[in-house]
RNA sequence: GCCUGGGUAGCUCAGUCGGUAGAGCAGCGCAUUCGUAAUGCGCAGGUCAAGGGUUCGAAUCCCUUCCCAGGCUCCA
């Protein structure tokens, strides 16, 4: 038997057998990469270490601690609980169970009327661990259609992905569950479990064990509203005990900065059942955070050109009858109100009346780009299951504009839009940006190509101009025009959609606007729509879990404490409280009558950021001392109008105490 | 809207087999006067989400509705 050479990653040739396996080019390499190797990349393609490697064949060794390797950890530890499921519920039907960001999940229909319970979870993942004891190899085969049909008979999942195949579908519907053409392949671990699955897979079921199932949840097969609805559970699976541990830590700090803990915890903002689901109330500590952000966004917007703008939040219907939103998303508006005059809706988007504002006169080209701001309260009716916290809400206020400008301005302020945003962002803290650009669903969109195609570049240039990193989401554009969508990275490395650029040629057709140019012609302007926080409930949301309630103290609902330690330095505490007052500062007085170590700690779990402790020394010297949020280590002896303008200076640059 | 799990004091939670409600923190009062993360004692606080049913008796069992959580679907 002849010998071939394989590639390595790093460019080096190794010479195996002919016929040689991907594990026996593992253990040429070494004998701790064959220990260690879960499956294998040939020529760009993952594969099981049984594959035998072809001569010239680009071969690198997937282990357990990488993107690849995690990924097969996952899918073959979806595979064991399908096994688990069954072993328990004889019966059960198997559907699809993918490999996901940090798990994995599989997708049931129990026998009879049986359901999963949260209970259920501890049971399965016990017969799973048993399952990874017994050490069973996963073995590929791969069948004609026709024989994997025969043998799914009572698998009516499978059977319908295997016919789906048959007839052509998608590669990209089936999510890893099976190889394209004329074959189906299947992994069987042991003899009483076999699936239909792409693989690759791990060589043996001793490999996994890192996993633990977090939850029940619903599922409709094939993501169809109209079709049965399954059990998905999920895990999650890792290549080590420390990384496992490493992720349910990142969970558990998620849940510590949950907004909707904080909000209660800090008395900012609550959602009485009285109102309904998905409305909420801003306390007086909310409320100041949420004017200080209203305040700085409408100087932003003052020194951008932008001009304001109010309208009502009931509207008779035919507006949006011609706006085109009855038609479309009549479904996510409230039901709607008669009255004696015409039907009425809540208003659940600003920019019709916007149009109107524009067209209550003739406008010249010399108005334009004309920007039309507003702190705008819509309604929508989100379905009951989507609500979520200040993130999912009912009723919430845009910082809306809408822009409208000449085809030959649409560049030059798309560009200064994107420079504009970011640098409203980067006030709030954010560093971190990438985009989306979603361009034309060919199936769905108005307008002619001429102008989608100098919209999306427009779009496309500013984003290079600003160096910023962005993937391009094909036909994902509402049907009126293309749009640029902002994502921040926040503390802990989650994203969020915030801000959004979007064209509209809809809008403009629809309410026929239209300005007068220099050569007295009447002409069509283009209309672009903006948000940077996009709603404030969710940006102010997004800010606290960004900064774990622990707001920049600009924003902060209290900047500063005074404490006095005896009840004998009340007096010049209430007098430094007054100088800082007097300056702005948003500031409070907690007098003596408690001790100083509990007073002190409230306040820190308060999370304010100055606390400031006067006492003999301070009341003789017009001094305070200062305890920083996030320091244990206070300072003695610090001069009021020394305190007074680092805090000034602090607020104007939107600092903070702390780096949590 | 759908699936699973929930809703007990302002917050976090306990409450056994159906026998009539409990803790810690927060609040209030009194005492304490203290130099940087918990002073002591006392008091008050509840339509056990709401409504209906079963029962001699319901926080507990059943039904309906509302609200919440995690998903699915949806998101102009």
């Amino acid at each position: 038997m002849s010998d071939i050479e394989v590639i390595l990653p790093d460019g080096s040739r190794k010479t195996v057998p002919e016929g040689a396996t991907a594990r026996d080019v593992a253990a040429a390499i070494g004998a701790r990469l064959a220990k260690d190797a879960l499956a294998a990349r040939v020529n760009d393609v993952v594969v099981d270490l049984s594959f035998v490697v072809p001569a010239g064949a680009q071969v690198s060794l997937i282990t357990p601690a990488s993107a690849d390797g995690r990924e097969i950890l996952r899918h073959s530890s979806a595979h064991v609980m399908a096994q688990a499921v069954l072993r328990l519920w004889p019966g059960a039907k198997y559907a699809i169970g993918p490999a996901i960001e940090n798990g994995f999940y599989y997708d049931f229909e129990l026998p009879g009327d049986a359901r999963f319970t949260d209970d259920d979870l501890a049971r399965i993942e016990e017969v799973m661990r048993e399952i990874v004891a017994e050490d069973q190899p996963f073995t590929r085969r791969e069948l004609s259609l026709d024989d994997g049909l025969a043998l799914f008979a009572d698998q009516p999942f499978k059977v319908e992905i295997i016919s789906k195949v048959r007839e052509g579908a998608s590669d990209d519907e089936d999510l890893g569950e099976v190889a394209t053409g004329p074959v189906v392949s299947v992994y069987a671990n042991a003899g009483d479990f076999v699936d239909l699955c792409r693989g690759p897979h791990v060589p043996s079921t001793k490999r996994l064990g890192v996993f633990k199932l977090m939850r029940v949840a619903g599922a409709y097969w094939r993501g169809d509203e109209k079709r049965p609805q399954l059990q998905r559970v999920y895990g999650t699976a890792w290549e080590s005990a420390d990384a496992l541990a490493a992720h349910l830590h990142q969970l558990e700090e998620a849940e510590r900065r949950d907004h909707r803990r904080l909000a209660t915890e800090m008395d900012l903002i609550s959602f009485p059942s009285e109102l309904g689901g998905g409305l909420a109330v801003w306390h007086p500590r909310g409320g100041i955070v949420r004017k200080e952000m209203e305040d700085f966004s409408r100087a932003r917007h003052l020194e951008g050109g932008y001009e304001f703008v109010v309208t009502p939040h009931v509207t008779n219907g035919r507006l949006y009858e011609t706006s085109g939103h009855l038609d479309f998303y009549k479904d996510g508006m409230y039901p709607p109100m008669e009255m004696d005059n015409g039907t009425y809706y809540l208003k659940p988007m600003n920019c019709p009346m916007h149009c109107l504002i524009f067209n209550s006169r003739a406008r010249s080209y010399r108005e334009l780009p004309l920007r039309l701001f507003e702190l705008g309260t819509v309604y929508r009716y989100e379905r009951a299951g989507t609500l979520h916290g200040l993130m999912r809400i009912r009723g919430f206020t845009q910082d809306d504009a809408h822009i409208y400008c000449t085809e030959d301005q649409l560049q030059d302020e798309i560009a200064s839009l994107l420079s504009f945003v970011m640098d409203v962002l980067r006030a709030f803290g954010f560093s971190d940006f990438t985009a989306n650009l979603s361009t034309k669903d060919p199936e769905k969109y108005v307008g002619s190509d001429e102008i989608w195609d100098a919209a999306t570049d427009a779009l496309r240039s500013a984003l290079e101009r600003f160096g910023l990193e962005y993937q391009i989401k094909k036909g994902d554009a509402a049907f009126y025009g293309p749009k640029i969508d902002i994502d921040v990275r926040d503390a802990i490395g989650r994203t969020w959609q915030l801000s959004t650029i979007q064209c509209d040629f809809n809008h403009p057709e629809r309410f026929d606007l239209h300005y007068v140019g220099a050569d007295n012609q009447r002409h069509r302007p283009i209309m672009l729509h903006r948000a940077l926080f996009g709603s404030i409930e969710r940006f102010f949301g997004v800010l606290l879990e960004h900064y774990a309630g622990n707001l920049p103290t600009w924003l902060a609902p209290e900047q500063v404490r005074v404490l006095g330690v005896r009840n004998d330095h009340d007096a010049y505490a209430a007098s430094v409280a007054r100088t800082l007052r007097a300056e702005g500062v948003r500031v409070s007085l907690e007098e003596a009558s408690e001790p100083l170590g509990s007073r002190i700690r409230r306040a820190k779990l308060d999370k304010v950021p100055y606390v400031l402790v006067v006492g003999d020394d301070d009341v003789a010297n017009a001094t305070v001392g200062v305890n920083a949020r996030g320091s244990n280590d206070p300072s003695r002896g610090v001069s009021v109008s020394d305190f007074a303008t680092a805090l000034a200076a602090e607020i104007l640059a939107h600092g903070r105490p702390d780096a949590d």
